[in-house]
DNA sequence: CGCTGACCCTGACGGC
DNA sequence: TGCCGTCAGGGTCAGC
């Protein structure tokens, strides 16, 4: 269920339970996820005290002094904490077991995300090549008006290209360029700086409200279902083709674009 | 270098 | 009820 909020949402949830901890043992019950978690990953992570747990882009980072556990979640990914000794369900891959007698649990039904070794000083490759965090200070419109010159691919495409952007999943494109009135699917390199403005603008804000939203069920992530907090927000576009633009009542389109799809309201959006 | 399509998997859902 | 095609919020990679 990740997009970059809820990826931030899990780190919120699981590091106070993993700062200063030891990690007792990594089990992997299910190796093949998108690469296959190398047999010298629960070797190279026991009895190593975690320091830190980051985020870039939508991979979560689990620091230890020797070294760091990569995990991304894929789309069918969530890690969650629970009891040592729970009884594992169907698609429950791999339990890092904690000395506090929690451990988390990552359950994957698609298996498309990762369990990687990031050596220290090290920067893995799959992180090597990844724009800027879109909450930070380095992405703005500027920074999109400038890369996307000579682009003709979609702008839907262009801000879900992670070497522009990182974690602007195919929902929160959707709504950001329904909020700044741009059309998915006109060229990257025919839009003006002052609506890439906007657009990085929208983007800033779209996340930073599902975050907010996603806020909300920290909680859960000890016991409870777990059930991410974005479907309480309010879409605007995505889900919703077919039914009235919520601005001006035009029935929303639906088109493909780069495999994935994409809703927008022709009037609104140019 | 930019772009397109294939691919990695399981599960839910709609049509027949 | 079951079978089949389609689609799903991720991303990488080969090939043009």
């Amino acid at each position: 269920m990740p997009e970059l909020p809820e990826v931030e949402t899990t780190r919120r949830g699981v590091e106070p339970h993993c700062l200063g901890r030891t990690v007792k043992q990594l089990q992997v019950r299910d190796p093949r996820l998108r690469w296959p978690v190398p047999d010298t990953l629960a070797p190279a992570l026991a009895g190593l005290v975690i320091t830190a747990v980051e985020r870039r882009g939508k991979y979560l980072l689990f620091r230890t002094e020797k070294g760091s556990l990569l995990v991304h979640l894929g789309m069918s990914g969530s890690l969650r904490v629970v009891a040592a000794g729970a009884e594992p369900g169907r698609h429950d891959h791999i339990d890092l077991l904690l000395d506090s007698g929690l451990s988390l649990r990552y359950h994957d039904p698609r298996r498309f995300g990762c369990f990687l070794w990031q050596a220290p000083g090290e920067v893995h490759p799959l992180l090597a090549h990844l724009g800027p965090e879109p909450l930070s200070e380095a992405f703005d419109g500027e920074l999109l008006y400038r890369f996307s010159r000579g682009r003709r691919s979609p702008v839907k495409n262009f801000i879900m290209d992670g070497t522009v952007v990182v974690g602007v999943g195919n929902i929160y494109a959707n709504e950001a360029l329904f909020l700044s009135g741009i059309h998915p699917g006109r060229a990257a390199g025919r839009v003006s700086p002052a609506r890439y403005l906007r657009l990085a603008d929208c983007i800033k804000r779209v996340l930073t409200s599902a975050i907010e939203q996603g806020g909300t069920t920290l909680r859960d992530f000890v016991g409870g279902d777990g059930k991410p907090g974005y479907f309480a927000q309010q879409l605007y576009v995505y889900g919703r083709a077919g039914q009235p633009c919520k601005a001006c009542g035009t029935p929303l389109r639906e088109r493909r674009l780069g495999q994935r799809s994409s809703v927008y309201c022709v009037t609104c959006q140019r």
